[in-house]
DNA sequence: ACAATTGATTAGTAGTGCTAACTATATAAA
DNA sequence: TTTATATAGTTAGCACTACTAATCAATTGT
């Protein structure tokens, strides 16, 4: 009815899936003897190839107290290496070892409940889905309550509506591609942030675009 | 461009905000000397009354004996009483006090940030959203990766599809009104489960249909 | 009536959050 | 160039959350 009632209803599913998403890291996690953050620091790791702690703590949205514990006991199963940052001898690099490479290539990153679930949508509802939660996390990095992610629409490398083909209106430059919205990443390996200015003016011409369907 | 990939970008994206509402659940919690744990479990009295310490334990998604733990933990900060359940002498009833019933009033169940970025959605996104998170949510609960949740499609109450009018299709039974797709309820105070064979039924139908917009 | 089941609690262990106190660079200012 | 200040990370102490295993008490089935 109300419009926000509509938005409470869409928070509520968020919190509920967010739950599940917790409970089912935990259970994944037991087999392998590591807690959810665990996982989530050697995902990280994997993803994005050796960080600071500093950074893996924004990441993880914990102190960095809290994230240098997590890492010495990731240390501790050699699941991780430290080693000083040569650009900074106060900061330290945490990489994988083989051995911890192994453990995150073993398990699949998402439930497999979960992604047959979304395969359970069709091919429309999943790209809304997608451009959905894209510009709600796009909304949440501007307003500075989550840190800026790897998405396509704050990388450099990306021209929004550069193309009349309704179906791939973006381009990469990066691959030199023109691709659709329904292909924009939210976590790409080789995301380069783009520079203040020209995000914003990006961000404020995605948003203000419906994708066409 | 693959369908795969645009699931997994979905996945990505559920991933990304799940990891932001819990430590936005510490941050809130830090002002009232409370966990996202204890947080929940107050919230889900507050929403369904009292519940015996199992229940909650299922929809917490940790073991029985975590949710005694964390319930004496409240307890012992006076926010919920416990009682023995008068229907079977082994069980106990948590119950809200005054003082917790306060507590869980005095704060917003979700974080400013998020509404508001929900709120940058456009109408018809929102409810997009809100359609694709009630399907994956129900098939979650189908296939038994998550606790029943008290939404719309599983109610006895529900009757999907049962208007001609385009804008409100539905029609609920206990308040004997007509609503539309954008007002299908997540969590109803109201809800109460149909049998299995109904639900199925519902459920086939609901998440066969694309919703009119 | 006795065994099996079920609801809950407790104890032990490991790890996660936090703040505060600390060490060790690195940068800026006097 | 010597302080001063800021920054990166670690450690310790506290409260709490996960888990399993062991226990107790009430209930149910045969």
């Amino acid at each position: 009815m109300s419009r926000a009632d509509d938005i409470k209803q869409a928070a509520t599913g968020l919190a509920q899936l967010s739950l599940y998403l917790r409970t089912r890291q935990w259970k994944a996690g037991e087999a392998l003897g590591l807690t959810p953050t665990q996982i989530t620091v050697l995902t990280l790791l994997r993803q994005r190839g050796s960080n600071r702690v500093r950074t893996l703590a924004k990441l993880l949205g914990v102190s960095l107290a809290t994230a240098s514990r997590v890492i010495s006991v990731l240390e501790r199963k050699q699941l991780v290496r430290k080693s000083i940052d040569p650009a900074d001898g106060r900061a330290t690099l945490v990489s994988l070892t083989q051995a911890g490479v192994r453990v995150v290539s073993s398990r699949t990153e998402f439930p497999e409940a979960l992604l047959s679930a979304l395969a359970g949508l069709s091919p429309l509802e999943s790209r809304a889905l997608h451009t959905a939660l894209s510009k709600v996390i796009l909304e949440l990095q501007e307003s500075g309550a989550i840190e800026p992610q790897r998405m396509c629409c704050t990388c450099r490398f990306f021209r929004p509506y550069r193309h009349s083909d309704q179906s791939r209106p973006h381009h990469c430059d990066f691959v030199d591609a023109p691709f659709g919205t329904a292909s924009l990443r939210l976590d790409c390996g080789d995301h380069q942030p783009a520079e203040e200015a020209a995000r914003k003016e990006r961000w404020r011409r995605f948003l203000a675009a419906t994708p066409p369907d």
